[in-house]
DNA sequence: GAGTGGTCTAGACCACACG
DNA sequence: GTGTGGTCTAGACCACTCG
């Protein structure tokens, strides 16, 4: 007849419900746990969670003795992976090469953040193909202090970007997404027009040791990233 | 002398220093809940919230029955929030302006995929100002019967963007980021020369009766969007 | 001071996936 | 079948913050 626990996602469906049809207005206090757990016949514990997870989406605001209310403009957020280059051309049903293009180790040139004191950067350039047409330019530094072996590491096979992945660990970093107008070599290497307008994310990764790479990657005209929120 | 009780956020730092130091090794399976919880004194409801959210960051991989791994490529995910246009300005420590260009009536062109059956769709245009200057173009489409009381709402002031935010419900959608060539008119708008690179996001969005809006946001050049990882 | 969310615990049962 | 994560419950204490 009736189910017998209620899940929290259950719990959590019932309260969207709420909001959407404003039975919870924006602005206005909603009632605490305790009373919705009493009224909803769960635990304060599921209800918690429930709601928990409302917040962390931007949906409910909640302060200890301030109570849960509905924010008059809901700061929605979106996640996105930041995945692997190869993984981005295979989701997209395209087959993945990969040409490393240059390799070599040179000073830090002042615009990189990455600099680590005094030690060598080693500068990476390489092109990822889908289908065999050009994809995307990784133009990258990598502090050789911080990313033990990376020097025995060639990448003409397997990109700087996955290798980085699968053998450094990570902390935290910044990515940043742009629009450029390609420069001429970027524009001949990924087979546009010179000025053609770019997608470019930026990344600098740090790890526990210290920075770890700057990363520009640039992506051949038409390229979309793409979420559901 | 010690901690009288282990939190999940201790539970899950010691459990990131332990794939960070390779304790737990790529590819390989961790102890379970139970063991964990009697190693480090605690309940296996803790060690199951420390681990479930490492999992959804992409740290581990978790399966029933079949245990938990640490990921041979870990798939890192960003968040970003999905800002209120004028919030995004002000974030910068900018004024915000805002100005409307257009507002009408008109049919669906086919290749806004927001359509409704047969209604007629609002039509908006308007720009956005930071401190004086063209920050960003709005150019959408809202499907009038899925928006109740759009038609009311003149936009002169407040922009498409924050009355929906705020006076519609919504259910999901999907968000893209590009880069194309600005177009004369956009570049007219923008202030800059036609075919820059200019920064596009293109948003559609569905409440639980159906398409919202369809809208695309166009940048003026220089513009990075921003998260840390 | 007191109300509310944040979390822990111990025990229980369930759901899924692997052999 | 059996092992592992997923979740619920009831009770407890704590931490923040508002008045």
């Amino acid at each position: 007849m009736m189910a017998s626990t209620l899940t929290w996602q259950m719990v959590q469906a019932e309260a969207l419900r709420r909001i959407r049809a404003r039975d919870w207005a924006p602005g206005a206090r909603i009632p605490d746990e305790e009373d919705l757990a009493r009224e909803l016949g769960c635990a304060r514990a599921t209800v918690n969670r429930a709601l928990r997870e409302l917040a962390a989406a931007g949906l409910l605001e909640r302060r200890r003795k301030g109570g849960t209310r509905v924010p008059l403009t809901p700061v929605r957020k979106a996640t996105f992976e930041i995945a692997i280059i190869r993984h981005d051309i295979e989701a997209r049903g395209l087959s993945a090469g990969y040409r490393l293009l240059s390799r070599h180790l040179a000073p830090a040139p002042p615009e990189i953040a990455v600099r680590t004191g005094n030690g060598d950067l080693l500068h990476i350039r390489a092109l990822h193909l889908a289908d065999g047409k050009p994809f995307c330019l990784e133009t990258r530094w990598i502090a050789i202090a911080n990313a033990p072996g990376v020097q025995e590491a060639d990448f003409a096979t397997l990109s700087a970007n996955e290798w980085l992945v699968r053998n450094i660990a990570f902390v935290g970093g910044e990515i940043a997404f742009g629009a450029e107008a390609a420069p001429p070599q970027v524009a001949a290497l990924l087979g546009c027009p010179e000025g053609s307008a770019v997608f470019e994310i930026t990344r600098e990764t740090i790890s526990p040791g210290g920075p770890i790479t700057s990363a520009v990657l640039t992506y051949a005209p038409g390229y979309r990233m793409r979420t559901l929120i």
